[in-house]
DNA sequence: AAGTAAATCAACCGCGCCCTG
DNA sequence: TCAGGGCGCGGTTGATTTACT
């Protein structure tokens, strides 16, 4: 089907919004109430089309919108709901008051999603990437791949970086283990990947009725401009009239337990899942479950997510919790550095 | 201090779903 | 049943800011 333009675009303007444009946006809003934007600039006296003013309304000047960092609590809601729904943004914004999907969506792509890279997780899979230690591809792939900075194979750029730190026997060991381990955990991680899908694309076969754990974290006023803000105290029941904090659709079951194993912070869940893992890993049953998260104390090499290059904000944000503190196990005495 | 690279994030674009006539 | 319009969503862009040399 053809598809007509959103709105003229002949004479509206595009770009950075101007205090004065804003203004004019929150005092219609505050009058008329939103809806049909197509029209809303039009009445408003707005030179822009009715997307544009949707989107600053919903990503800038909407009440109850909470700016500035994201908080722990808030981060690990994001990966777990991420690790569930996907690139559901705005399913995820709907667990996280006062977040919107775009600024979810672009904290993810510029901190979340490169801390798991930098941590060898597959932001996709939220899965250890086997890729990195796929012992057969070194043993077996030409030398020429390493050595041909032509080669713009992606797997081989990978871990021909890795070779120099294969040499460490210690880290052969793992590898060797891993390789052995691996198709139980193919069959495992397609397991968990056909239950992401099921979820997000059939919303009404599963976990239909299941309880959402709540954020703790409450609403917080808006942190706009002193203008935007005298401006809305006539919206305090704004949160009682959103249905931010209900999924109408997209329901989220608990958390699986592969992802419990990586992303727990809670020490209870942290030992329960010490016991499990280590029940796992007799039997076989989930050889890279231990790289699940330990806390401080233990004797262990830590991986951390930050490494070198972790920023203050990192370190602050993360000193806290074990979230991102993967255990290797003792037999590797390596340091996480020649990994990355 | 200046130039450059990297990081950040507000805003735009286009697709697809849903509703209506 | 189907065409068309409205809207929301996810992906992408590009201007700005920050970090580094």
């Amino acid at each position: 089907m053809g598809r007509s333009p959103c709105c003229d675009k002949n004479g509206l303007k595009k770009g950075p919004w101007t205090p004065e444009e804003d203004h004019i946006l929150i005092d219609y809003i505050q009058k008329h109430g939103y809806g049909n934007w197509r029209t809303l600039p039009k009445n408003a006296g707005l030179q822009r089309c009715g997307k544009s003013c949707r989107l600053r309304w919903t990503n800038y000047l909407r009440p109850d919108i909470k700016r500035g960092r994201f908080s722990f609590e808030e981060e690990e809601t994001i990966i777990q709901l991420h690790s569930i729904l996907g690139n559901k943004w705005s399913a995820i914004a709907s667990r996280l008051p006062g977040r919107t999907d775009n600024e979810i969506k672009n904290y993810w792509n510029t901190h979340i999603r490169k801390r798991l890279l930098r941590m060898g997780i597959d932001p996709v899979t939220h899965s250890p990437r086997l890729d990195l230690l796929d012992l057969s591809s070194i043993l077996y792939s030409s030398s020429s791949s390493q050595l041909n900075p032509n080669n713009n194979d992606l797997s081989s750029l990978q871990l021909s970086g890795l070779q120099a730190s294969l040499l460490n026997p210690h880290l052969l060991k793992l590898a060797s283990s891993l390789l052995s381990r691996r198709d139980h955990h193919h069959h495992h991680h397609s397991q968990n990947l056909n239950f992401c899908n099921q979820q997000t694309t059939d919303n009404t076969s599963l976990f239909q009725d299941m309880a959402l754990p709540e954020m703790s974290q409450p609403m917080v006023p808006p942190n706009v401009d002193p203008y935007i803000s005298s401006n809305f105290t006539e919206f305090g029941d704004w949160q009682n009239n959103n249905d931010a904090n209900t999924l109408s659709q997209d329901y989220v079951p608990e958390l699986l337990p592969s992802f419990q194993y990586y992303y727990s912070s809670d020490n209870d869940q942290y030992h329960q899942n010490l016991v499990d893992l280590q029940n796992n890993v007799n039997n076989n049953h989930f050889g890279l479950a231990s790289f699940q998260s330990t806390p401080s104390n233990s004797n262990s090499t830590y991986i951390n997510g930050g490494g070198s290059s972790t920023t203050e904000d990192e370190r602050e944000s993360y000193n806290s919790s074990n979230m991102f503190n993967f255990e290797m196990p003792e037999i590797l005495d390596v340091n996480y550095n020649d990994f990355m």
